[in-house]
Parts: C-alpha cells; sequence; structure tokens
DNA sequence: GTAAAAAGAGAATTATAATTCATAATATGA
DNA sequence: TCATATTATGAATTATAATTCTCTTTTTAC
C-alpha cells in the first residue's frame, strides 16, 4: 500500500521533498546547522520559504529527517557489506575498502554528522527514535571481530575498541577529506588502513 | 618584562579574564557556539555582558581566544609527552597512556573542538594563526612511529596513517566521555588501545 | 577628601533569522 | 468553463541574541 500505489501527485510531492532534503544536506554540511537559514534553503531549492514549511514543521525537523535519511542509507550499504558471505577476513578487508567508496558518495554527510552531533545529539537522540547510527555499526564491526577472534583469525584484540578504532579512523578520513575528493587519495590512504588494521590483527602475519 | 611585572590590577584583570574564558569554555562544550548566548555567559561568570565587551570585542573573539588557549596547554603537554626520553615504544607507550588522564582534564574542550571545528575550521584558521592542533601533533606522532620503524621496533605500516588512527581513536574515545567522565573505564579502556596499537605493531610480538 | 580614570552594569538598540499568514497561482472535477 | 480545493509565495510578524552606550560604582593619585 505505501510502495508503488502512489498517484503522479504524491510522487511529485515526495520528488519536491527529496529536492529541498538534498539541498538542505550540501548546505547544512559546508555551514553547519546555525549558519544556514531556512532564506538560504528556500533560494538554493528554488522553493519559497512558506512552501518548505509546507514539508516541514520547522528548521529542526527539516534538519532531522535530513539526518536520517542519509543516515539510514549510509548505514544500510554498510550492514549489507558486513553481511557479506565470506570469511571474517574477507568481510573486514572488502568493510575498508568499500569504505573508500563510500565515503565519496557521502562525505558531506558525515562531515555534518560528526560536527552537529557532537553538540546536538544529546538533545537529538532524547526526543526521537534514537537511530544512534554510529553504535549499529560499531556493534556490527566488533561482532565480526569477536567471530574472527575466537576462529584464530585475529590476534586477541578487545573487539569493541578495536571496532571503535576503525570507524573513528574512517570517518576522520571522510571528515578531512569532504569537500576536497580525490579519488586516488582516498583509495591510497584505505589501502594503508586496511594494512594497519587487517595486517596488525592477522595471527599469522610475520613481518 | 611580561612574567611576573605585572601591577596587582593586572593580574585582577588576567584572572577576570581566565574565570570568563572558564565559563565559556563549560558553556560552549556543553551546548555549543550557537546555543550559547552572550546572556548566558555573563550570568554564569557573574559579570555583565558589557563587561564582556570590555575583554572581548566580540563573541566570536571570545571564543577563539578561548580555544587558542585550552588548544596550547593541551598540545604542549602532549608535545613534551612525546619528547621524553626513551625508546619510540616507550614514549608510544607512554603517550597513549597519558592521554587518559589528560581526557579526564580536558575532555570537555576536546569535544568542543572536534564538533566546532568541523564547520568553523576553514573560516576559523585562514583568519588567524592558523594553530591547527591536530596537525601538529599528528606531525609529532608520525615522526616518532618513522624512527621506530626505521629502528626497526615496529612493523612497516605507513606513519602518517597510523599517527591518524591513534589521535582518531583518543578523539572519539574523548568524545564520548566527556561529560560523564568515568576514570576506571577511560584507565581500562586506554589499556586496551594500547594493546591494539603497540601491540599490533611490534615486530617481536608473537602471540 | 576629592577629582579623574577605570571597570562594571544592564537597559536600549540593532540585526538576523525563524515562523506565520493573507494572497496568488494552479490543479481538479463536474 | 467555473467553483472548489490544493499548493506556492513572500512580505509581515515575532523571537532571539549580539552589540552598543549611557549611567553607576569603584579605584587611583594627589
Amino acid at each position: 500500500m505505501s510502495e508503488e500505489q502512489l498517484s503522479r501527485k504524491e510522487r511529485e510531492r515526495l520528488h519536491h521533498k527529496k529536492e529541498i532534503l538534498d539541498t538542505a544536506l550540501q548546505l547544512f554540511s559546508e555551514n553547519g546547522f546555525h549558519n544556514v537559514s531556512m532564506q538560504q534553503i528556500a533560494e538554493a531549492s528554488e522553493f519559497s520559504v512558506g512552501t518548505l514549511y509546507n514539508f516541514f514543521n520547522s528548521k529542526e525537523a527539516l534538519f532531522e529527517e535530513m539526518i536520517n535519511n542519509c543516515g539510514e542509507r549510509i548505514i544500510k550499504t554498510l550492514v549489507a557489506i558486513l553481511d557479506t558471505p565470506g570469511t571474517e577476513v574477507e568481510r573486514l578487508t572488502s568493510f575498508i575498502r568499500h569504505a573508500s567508496k563510500l565515503l565519496e558518495e557521502h562525505a558531506q554527510f558525515i562531515k555534518l554528522y560528526v560536527s552537529e552531533l557532537g553538540t546536538r545529539g544529546a538533545k537529538l537522540s532524547q526526543q526521537q527514535e534514537k537511530k544512534n547510527f554510529e553504535a549499529i555499526l560499531n556493534n556490527k564491526l566488533k561482532q565480526l571481530l569477536e567471530d574472527g577472534i575466537h576462529k584464530g583469525y585475529f590476534r586477541r584484540v578487545d573487539p569493541a575498541i578495536t571496532a571503535k578504532a576503525i570507524n573513528s579512523v574512517i570517518e576522520t578520513l571522510g571528515f578531512e577529506m569532504a569537500g576536497q575528493f580525490d579519488k586516488a587519495v582516498a583509495t591510497d590512504m584505505f589501502a594503508k588502513v586496511e594494512q594497519l588494521f587487517v595486517g596488525g590483527l592477522l595471527l599469522s602475519e610475520g613481518k
């Protein structure tokens, strides 16, 4: 009932909403929540301020919807990668490699997420559905590491901290690259991350 | 001429300034730059708004001075630790261990720094002295790792990325703990970070 | 003890930006 | 084609908060 059965009108409305959200993402991630006005979003998206309020109850609501929207998409992709069949080593490797591509597409969002939810997180997550994207990912990765250790692939490090470490680096790199993404540089960096973590964790690795 | 030769009045003034800066740090790091008004800072520091403007030209200026103030102090401590005599292994270990204590003292600031300078960094650093604290630290750590690799202590990982990884984790942990710091938890976490990195980097480490 | 200077106070001013709302344009269906 | 309903518009309203400015209090120096 909610899949294909949308009237042209409804589809159009949804499309307009998406346009607004995309514009907002762009602006917010370049300037931060407080440095972007509804006016600016209106101009950039070629709608009027009134129309924005037609779609969203408040600037805050617009922001939250945008965050959830993007976060959902990204997390789905990453979780899918971690759930791929294969040994833990292969999956970890694949995860790090894919992160590079994902950063390319979502660098803007990641930057925003990290920088706004530092001071905003508390308030945000209390109110609404408390989708803590980072936590979901951390858990998933921790599980993978735990399994890998059990099966004797990895050294006996702490899975939780290691998961955090891996995610932190990825986030930091994404952060740094946002705005001036260079595919070659990114690929190279992530190869080094892979070497650092996968190499550092493997029991077999001699030198 | 600028060390001890300050009149009581000057010392007092400096002390007042410090009080304001401390209050500001507290408020800013709990709520973010835009969610704290000069009014609030005035009330919390028990001065009037007018007096704040007596000390600082603008809210922006107050913020920047606070950031530089704190950053300077922290970076000095960390660099000192990295410059301590001893082998690279010892120094890296010591660095990670000290980070825990440092976080305890400066968790608030670190949180603020990370969350505000994401969207603000560009503007800020262009204008003024461009003291990029993170970069300084990263370089120092990178150098240490490079030396350690040369001398055959560490595996041949990429020093720059590894430095970034270590700093990222420390930052992330600091971020998470800000506001609800628990010494025992912190110590434990950093022991695990140490195990992960120092253990993972050492060539000798068999299991 | 008093006049000049310095520091502090906080109400008034100004600027900015979120939100509302009366009006206009557009689409729908008979 | 016209009446109605929907959607879009952007100027007007309102709220908030930075900054200024005049007045008061305190300190200093004679």
